[in-house]
DNA sequence: AGGTCAGTTAACAATTTGATAATATAGATA
DNA sequence: TATCTATATTATCAAATTGTTAACTGACCT
């Protein structure tokens, strides 16, 4: 399973945050919530939200602040950004979507609504995730890029071969890779090392992430499963 | 200069075609036009835009069923989808949506909210490399305009190498930079200097600004963290 | 001429990693 | 069960890699 998706709502009503909260989270996100703009601002900075849906007609902060502040920092770059308005205002909408935002919905707003167009956003920033070579198992997340492996969302740190042993592995689950095939992947087909290497780091990379990942194949070699 | 976006938009009514296209193609897109569904399809294996924008009540085909039609169909994957229609009605917007549209816009629609909303798509789907000269992450602020570094509103003095090795550093923040890869960027390809002078920069860095925002991948490279 | 500073390098320390050997264990087979 | 084989485990050491400091060079300024 992987970590579900999470949203940050910003509202000064508390009855909108309620019934927003509510269907958000019965249609399986993480929801936070806000009651002004500088509350959105500190919260974004603690949860890391996947996704923002900002009142504009904030205390504090408006949503058109809290917006551009949110898009001139490079940490939510990857942050989707839902505004909320009760007035269908055509200048608002565009100032909206310049400032950077990703959709702009009038209220009053149908919590149905707003989670399809919630999840047809995700549904096309998908994509350009995983561009980089990221490779997503349940709760294991291995990426190349970064050289990162987090396992329900804390880090563990790999050492090279390691990691990328792990990688081959992961990048084909279920396939088992011969020793030979390990070899000339991970060490190159010139460098001569011994059968037990493989295993020991085999066993590193299990000792690490504290699961069973790997699969022994006796007489065969390794799979990832997981 | 690169090749316009290509649009494509189908809706039976000639009045709203020629009033889209015109604000369309003042805004500097290359708009192509059908009057129905099937004609809409056609367009769209003929001319592979990068947009298309259909009205859901139309003749031989709706919306709906183009809509379906190009989901289906793994050429159009990268195609967004605009849904059109002049009844707004809960239903039917969640309907488009789930049928793979990407946006859903009631009549009447003012062309600039219209053109905002698909730029505002354009600008997700598109992975824009950062024109941004300034990197803002937490606390720290890096401007390249003025080669000026401050954490928590104190400005930092950097050398040129040392600000531009973390400039580059900063710019990708996660991603693992190998070595070659921080010398040809900060370097360049012909000078050659040796293996510590990276790691001398990178301390310098780090001594400099207090905070350690620079992690080493040991036999991999360094990538910005913070 | 003297001073300062960025950039580089050399030398060495500190650390991490990888490979091996030795031993233990599990699984299969007769 | 005894035996054999493949793998797991552990400890150890060598090698690779990076961190740190200080010294050197050349540019630039006074």
């Amino acid at each position: 399973m992987e970590a579900p998706i999470k949203i940050l709502i910003a509202d000064d009503e508390a009855d909108i945050l309620e019934i927003i909260s509510f269907h958000l989270i019965k249609a399986g996100f993480e929801v936070h919530t806000a009651k002004d703009g500088s509350e959105a601002i500190e919260k974004a900075n603690t949860f890391a939200p996947d996704c923002i849906i900002l009142d504009i007609m904030m205390p504090k902060r408006t949503g058109f602040e809290v917006c551009e502040y949110l898009r001139s920092n490079s940490q939510f770059d990857k942050t989707l950004i839902v505004l909320l308005t009760a007035l269908n205002d055509e200048a608002s909408h565009i100032k909206g979507l310049e400032l950077g935002g990703d959709d702009f919905i009038t209220k009053p707003i149908s919590p149905k609504v707003l989670i399809s167009r919630i999840s047809a956003l995700f549904r096309r920033l998908q994509p350009s995730v995983d561009q980089n070579k990221v490779i997503n198992c349940n709760d294991l997340s291995i990426d190349l890029t970064q050289y990162k492996t987090t396992l329900k969302g804390v880090n563990y740190v790999l050492a090279k071969k390691e990691f990328e042993l792990l990688y081959l592995l992961a990048a084909q689950p279920g396939r088992v890779f011969l020793r030979g095939e390990i070899l000339s992947q991970v060490w190159g087909n010139d460098v001569i090392v011994g059968d037990r290497t493989i295993d020991v780091h085999i066993r590193k990379i299990r000792a690490k992430l504290g699961i069973d990942c790997i699969t022994t194949v006796k007489g065969v070699g390794y799979k990832f499963d997981y």
